[in-house]
DNA sequence: GAAGCGGCAACAATCGATTGCGGTGAGCAT
DNA sequence: ATGCTCACCGCAATCGATTGTTGCCGCTTC
């Protein structure tokens, strides 16, 4: 259709030779153990145990060395698959999700896969899209794909799937939640410590009518956090009466549904304490159309410090959690369970948070929100 | 070693008899078609066809419901290794992305899942961190786990990779960037659209001295938006010379330091039209930096409408581009292909984009910027 | 010089599912 | 009663690699 291929041909002999264009252009046959035995003139069962790091003392010298090159000079790769048959090792990781869109889950994602990939371990995807029964039938097709173990990211605070899976004694690590059974090893951020950390600076800067925008109580999250509010708000000596308000998922909506509802009730507050960022974002939408200005007429915190949330206007105090660390080290978590066969590790890891002061806290100056909004 | 099996033992009387807790807390053995053929009286040969629609036919109605039941009742999850090993199909495609914390590829992560999951395929993901070695040594593991398909995200101008890939007839499709060959189908962008929009735009508003940020030569994406920013500028009759500054990369950092060189230059400018978001977000810092306001002193535009750009301060105008839909078509055509034993399908297939308005573009008001910072 | 031993490599079974081919029996026609 | 067709199902090979066991060879040792 093209000039092109003519304008080459015709140019080619002025070209020094180069490669030879798409001789391969029919599929080459994948060359396997036994060309590579044949090619070294060995018994496929000695290539094996050449190729094998593990079971190459128990070949000659020299003949491991005649079997590498011949593997190398074809061109060996090993299929997996067969490998994994005879194995049942099939060196596959699963990484389950809620929801990839969501920035929490990137780094997590990008931290577990340094780990793996760098121990040879390949890992599998599955965005959940936030549903148990999707969720549910992923994790079978992954387990019929015989990968190794999981990282499970979507894990509620009852959970019988996670349960079943610690029965069947395949190797698990829940990263960001947990479940009430302590049954399966855990690397989450250091909730208590975080939140803490939200309530006793807003306590210096003189805020005492505090509340929390919770997390849902079916995640971990969300009940560590809100549990962590109180402790910090009862030894700060602060009001809690109606203090905890229950947002019915980990959104922009449902931060801005949790803060209408705040107002509504009346409750005087100078701060809040969300507990993660996007609910966070959620009750700066909703305040800012109220009329209300952070942090003139009041200060907020988030938890997770998501990308972008230092670009914000005004930028986002926050507890930076070192996600891309928690991703890593469940997938060393479970490298160590696979690679051992140990007992499962019952740890629960828990990475400190630090707090980032910026913009959206300051100190108290005018009166109480309720008094500027209410009737 | 603990108390509880005791504890277990002594109130087992009083308690109502319900499923008993951890019967199988010793890993059950899979059941395989072996043991579907036996509680079903019949061979694995004919119950490996009455589980297979394609093969359902050569069985008898009655013995398929027999198998059928069989499986259902001792939970049969075929071994996907073994089926593939056999068949060399294994319902598997890999995704490989250069970085997942970058916000332009979760949305594509998650359209590509979505279809594949639903069509029975795992996704398995592979960030290369950006580099080309990694992303070799991924690619190979990930044929050694006999992937069907590939959806590559990382594709550069001249790729030799891309080329062995399509010569050994792998199925791969390109997502976002694509190669100077157009052996592989693409699924991307009308970047020609998207960055004429923006031109237009700026060039409505009275802005003559634009000038383009553009991305590294060797993405296609570098390529096409400036050739279509040239174009643009030619049609509305505005000034080329000097107007176009490629950036090495598509980041912050790359931006800013494109926009240093801008200022050095001593070129004029009123706006700017930035290859993608992230080179505009460098940018506007940068510009901050040296005292100048958007969009005030100059306008700028973005291009992809990552998530949050609606929330930076100004909000960027920018060209929203169907990243999900993109990821999503990309995997329909990687199925399609697998799916046929036909030729390879050769579209390119561009998704239009659509210019969304917001804070950091505004008419001209005062004179070009070079005149403000300059000495 | 024969028994014994160690090192090395070949043989063959195995993982679990698929599939070409052959065999059995029912049903029908001659 | 014999032969034929057709529907249905079983046999066994196969995919590619791993691994327990066996066998061979050469050397030591008494």
């Amino acid at each position: 259709m093209r000039a092109s291929p003519q304008r080459r041909t015709t140019s080619t002999a002025s070209v020094p030779a180069g490669p030879p264009e798409s001789v391969y252009s029919v599929p080459v046959k994948r060359v396997r153990l036994v060309d590579v035995a044949r090619e070294a003139g060995v018994h496929p069962a000695t290539a094996s145990r050449a190729l094998s790091p593990s079971a190459r003392g128990e070949v000659n010298q020299r003949t491991v060395r005649r079997v590498v090159q011949a593997a190398e000079r074809l061109g060996y790769v090993p299929n997996t698959l067969a490998r994994g048959l005879r194995t049942s090792r099939s060196y596959v990781a699963a990484l389950v999700i809620p929801d990839i869109t969501n920035s929490l889950f990137p780094p997590i994602v990008r931290g577990a896969e340094q780990v793996l990939s760098a121990a040879g371990f390949t890992l599998v995807l599955t965005d959940t899209n936030n549903d148990p029964d999707t969720e549910r039938s992923q994790i079978a097709s992954m387990q019929a794909h015989g990968v190794d173990g999981f990282i499970i990211a979507t894990a509620r605070w009852q959970d019988a799937q996670m349960e079943e899976l610690a029965e069947a004694g395949v190797p698990t690590v829940l990263v960001n939640r947990r479940t009430a059974k302590t049954d399966l090893p855990f690397v989450g951020a250091e909730d208590h410590q975080g939140v803490s950390m939200c309530v006793d600076h807003l306590a210096d800067l003189g805020h005492r009518n505090i509340v929390h925008l919770a997390g849902p109580a079916d995640t971990s999250t969300g009940r560590d956090r809100s549990e962590a509010f109180r402790i910090a708000m009862r030894e700060r000596q602060l009001p809690l009466r109606s203090a905890v308000l229950e947002c019915s998922s980990y959104s922009e909506t449902a931060g801005a549904a949790g803060v209408t509802r705040l107002l509504e009730s009346g409750r005087s507050f100078t701060a809040i304490v969300a507990a993660n960022d996007l609910l966070a974002l959620g009750a700066m939408e909703r305040l800012s159309a109220a009329g209300l200005h952070c942090p003139r007429d009041y200060s907020i915190t988030g938890f997770n410090d998501l990308s972008f949330m230092s670009k914000l206007t005004p930028p986002l105090t926050t507890v930076r959690v070192p996600l891309a660390e928690m991703g890593a080290q469940a997938a060393r978590t479970l490298l160590d369970w696979i690679g051992s066969t140990a007992e499962p590790p019952r740890l629960q890891s828990l990475l400190p948070g630090e707090l980032i002061v910026r913009g959206t806290t300051s100190a108290v100056e005018s009166s109480p929100v309720s008094d500027l909004v209410g009737a």
